[in-house]
DNA sequence: TTGAAAGCGCTAACAT
DNA sequence: ATGTTAGCGCTTTCAA
């Protein structure tokens, strides 16, 4: 690619500036000229050049996009949203996945700053400390509108896009009730995150509501994995008082409390009612019939777009607000919850 | 960010060059200066310019990659492997989900030239027509390199890491012939569509290879919907001379599959012995122990990201020549082929 | 309706 | 060891 808009000028007998014209649709121009500029550019099979457009303009028409894992479906279809919304825009994306790693996330900051970026649309990973948010904030303020979009935790003093995880937690906790449960067990993540804590107050708010007396003995917290609900589920399908439904926070978890139910030859709901967290929809499918809440990712990575250019639109015109939009889990049931 | 080398240069009480040695560490420059030039640096927060170095040096440290759809997570691990490697090599990823849209396609391609990214890692649609491959051809030859990451269509004329799907075919028929089956059904995708002829292809090879005759009546085709296989899987089951093993070729097509044993109280492998393609990795932990051969998708991520740098490698030197890469599907055995 | 010229922020010979 | 100068390819006043 040696070609440039130089070329162009020269093959078609014009200067620089009138090619730039056509180009950009800009200014006038006379239909004769435009004819001319335009064989030369199929002639010579010219393709302009970004980056120099943007050093010239001061604008990259480009948004950074920072996920933890986007071979994870929830980040996919974020991501698949936001590429949506960002295509109307006329935006390119540049990706940085950052495998859950703090130290990867701050670079990929670092680099977005450098590549002069118009925004950024980041889910913080579970594991991050304050100092990367610091970081964030600081960019926020001196360079580049940051929208964050969110499965896990909260960040307060910045625009984003959150899932209310305390209502997910209560409805799913007020369908088991109304289905007639009163002895009702929670299997949650570690309390150290933010959404097992949200979850866990919407799964106490819709018990109060009901006057049940919250059981210590069903409550247990796991770290996602599979294996150990499904060593929970055994446990509480053996205990001398069991629960009769049990409201299980995570796609993984779910997956283990269905193992022990099988291996135990017992079923749900009859033998417990269940209902999970996330998209479990593959087991629908074969006929599993297992009711969830969850997260509208994709809807997330849509409004996220659109609110990382309503911010970029509003700071034009000194507006510095943070703008904020709670999404409501949706409530899906099969069955399992009765 | 109005802060540019050149401020730098002033505060720093050198010239703008020196600065941009002590960026780069590239020739001499004295401790001392050095020391000034970073106490500027830290002192007004400054950020190279990664679009202006860009024009200079004519090298963007970027590639584009091209997937359908980043929510499924085959394309999830692909950019996931692609994205580990490009940190290593110090490259940007500039992302482009086409939802397996030929235009969509098409217009990635011509942003991503305009770009002027260092190569580009694309997985075809497979809606896709000849047209696309053309300028994909012509892209590759005249611009940046190309390499193909290919679930789908396999590319003659280009560099690409691909799936051996005759090989997968193959594997996923021997391990049910070896199990001791002699009736054996396939329900395979659309023969319009390259990996499904290429698992039939394997699967004849099979079948031949052991002696045992192709009957026609055990040959079904769906569009990898999981409702067609269902419906198929409920016309075997009631077949006067029925299969006793099936090959099923995608992950929602074996959903159906199972949907329907279940349904009639059927079990795999007593009832009808089942082996998958594609990861379905989901069943075996609550149980099901579904056995299936699968494409390594990371893998293929990595591989491809390794071979764009050689192909990015060769070209300096003059070598055109095209590098390929075949990756054996693996075969995750779990009981249901018996 | 068109063109000349300056400049975006950086790098890279070439001097010194 | 450091600085001068000339671009990289484009856009954008300002003049004509």
């Amino acid at each position: 690619m040696a070609i440039t808009i130089r070329d162009i000028a020269r093959e078609a007998g014009v200067s620089r500036t009138t090619v730039s014209r056509v180009l950009n649709d800009s200014g006038y121009v006379k239909e004769e000229t435009r004819q001319k500029v335009e064989e030369a550019i199929n002639k010579l099979n010219y393709s302009p050049n970004a980056i120099a457009r943007s050093l010239s303009t001061s604008k990259t028409n480009t948004i950074g996009v920072v996920v933890p894992e986007i071979n994870n479906p929830f980040f996919g279809e974020i991501v698949s949203g936001i590429s949506q919304e960002a295509d109307k825009a006329g935006l390119n994306i540049i990706l940085y996945n950052t495998d859950n790693k703090e130290h990867k996330e701050l670079k990929a900051l670092q680099l977005l700053k450098e590549q002069r970026i118009q925004g950024i649309l980041i889910t913080p990973s579970y594991t991050e400390g304050t100092s990367n948010q610091k970081y964030l904030k600081t960019i926020d303020r001196t360079d580049v509108p940051v929208v964050i979009l969110d499965g896990f935790v909260k960040y307060n003093d910045f625009s984003g896009v959150f899932i209310d995880q305390v209502n997910g937690g209560f409805n799913a906790t007020e369908t088991l009730i109304k289905a007639g449960h009163r002895k009702i067990a929670i299997i949650n993540g570690v309390m150290e995150t933010r959404p097992a804590r949200d979850r866990h107050s919407g799964f106490l708010a819709a018990l109060e509501k009901y006057g049940i007396q919250h059981n210590e003995d069903y409550e247990f917290n796991a770290h996602y994995q599979w294996k150990e609900s499904y060593e929970i589920t055994k446990h509480i399908l053996s205990m001398e008082n069991p629960p009769t439904a049990v409201f299980v926070t995570s796609n993984m978890m779910i997956l283990g409390c269905i193992k022990a139910l099988n291996e135990l030859g017992k079923k749900a709901p009859d033998d417990l009612a269940i209902i999970g967290f996330d998209n479990v929809d593959m087991l629908n499918v074969i006929g599993m019939n297992v009711s969830y809440v969850y997260g509208p990712s994709f809807e997330m990575g849509i409004k996220g777009m659109q609110m990382l250019n309503e911010v970029i639109e509003r700071r034009k015109n000194g507006i510095y607000n943070n703008l904020n939009d709670i999404l409501m889990p949706q409530l899906i049931l099969k069955g399992s919850e009765k």
